[in-house]
DNA sequence: CACTCAACCTGCCGGC
DNA sequence: TGCCGGCAGGTTGAGT
């Protein structure tokens, strides 16, 4: 589940169901979801047997479990993973990746990933929060304290790039993935090939705030899910969807103005706006 | 340093 | 029916 909102319900769902608990065994069904663990698979199961789980925290797209070991568990979904809680009895399907069993026999937490571009590691807790070093490149995240929106803006605007590719870069702000890039320039009124140095400061804060208000609406709707493989610990799909004005709606209309959604190919993807009320810039603005 | 692009995977959908 | 290209919520590392 690949943005912010889709992670921060997981976050919270295992911060329910598997915060306090003790691993028993990990296991590693396809060696490819600890790739980022550089001791390898067998390690990968060593160091997590016996290990408590203190905590659940996020930023941006990433997980980490700080462990009664002193060390954190990181995990990141990429494009199709699932942390999933099932019962010991309950049918392997084909993707499951990774297992973990706990101390007292209750759910397992399973690692579920088509696609395998997601991976859990083991690393050492080194940076505040128990922040793991591979994690330190990744800036705050719109839904985080810690961001300030004063040196967003200036970081934003002295960027010499587009804003859209600005959002999706993950050391600037976190948390942003095509889905939500798309609605909060929609919201912001802003095209996603806008050249971040004609941004002006009120511009950029409005952007942050689009930003903060369509994440916050996603994650009280539970997330994002198109389909099946974007669901919370318990296998439930978030409505957002609904909550959507551009991603997906390419050839409808626009619910503010009228105008067709259009999609457009845009960085080996695809960018949804509307024609009318994010038009795109002209060479110079100021 | 800043930026671009291909690569990493599997599955699904539409066109021929 | 099958094959093939294109596309999908992401990140990274090599190359310019």
């Amino acid at each position: 589940m690949p943005e912010l909102p889709e992670v921060e319900v997981v976050r919270r769902g295992l911060k329910r169901y598997v915060a306090g608990r003790t691993i028993k065994a990990a296991e590693v069904l396809h060696p490819r979801a600890v790739r980022r663990h550089t001791t390898g698979p067998e390690d990968f199961v060593r160091v997590l047997a016996g290990a408590a789980v203190n905590d659940v925290r996020r930023r941006g797209k990433y997980l980490w479990l700080p462990l009664s070991t002193g060390s954190v568990l990181v995990g990141h979904l990429g494009m199709s993973g699932q942390l999933l809680l099932q019962p010991a009895g309950a049918t392997d399907g084909p993707h499951l990746r990774v297992r973990l069993q706990f101390s007292d026999g209750g759910p397992q937490l399973r690692f579920v990933d088509q696609r395998t571009f997601g991976g859990l590691a083991v690393s050492p807790a080194t940076g505040p929060e128990g922040l793991p070093a591979e994690l330190a490149h990744i800036a705050p995240d719109p839904l985080s304290p810690e961001l300030d929106e004063a040196a967003f803006a200036t970081a934003l605007r002295r960027r010499r790039t587009n804003v859209k590719r600005a959002l999706l870069d993950q050391s600037l702000i976190s948390g942003v993935g095509n889905i939500y890039a798309d609605e909060a320039l929609w919201r912001a009124r802003l095209h996603y090939a806008r050249p971040t140095e004609t941004l002006t400061r009120p511009a950029a804060v409005r952007l942050l705030a689009a930003l903060r208000e369509v994440m916050t609406a996603a994650l009280a709707a539970g997330g994002t899910s198109f389909d099946s493989l974007y669901v919370n610990v318990n296998g439930e799909s978030g409505y957002f969807e609904r909550g959507l004005e551009v991603y997906g709606r390419a050839g409808r209309p626009c619910r503010r103005c009228g105008a067709p959604i259009r999609r457009d190919p845009f960085m080996n993807r695809s960018s949804y706006i509307c024609p009318r009320c994010q038009p795109r810039p002209r060479r110079a603005h100021w």
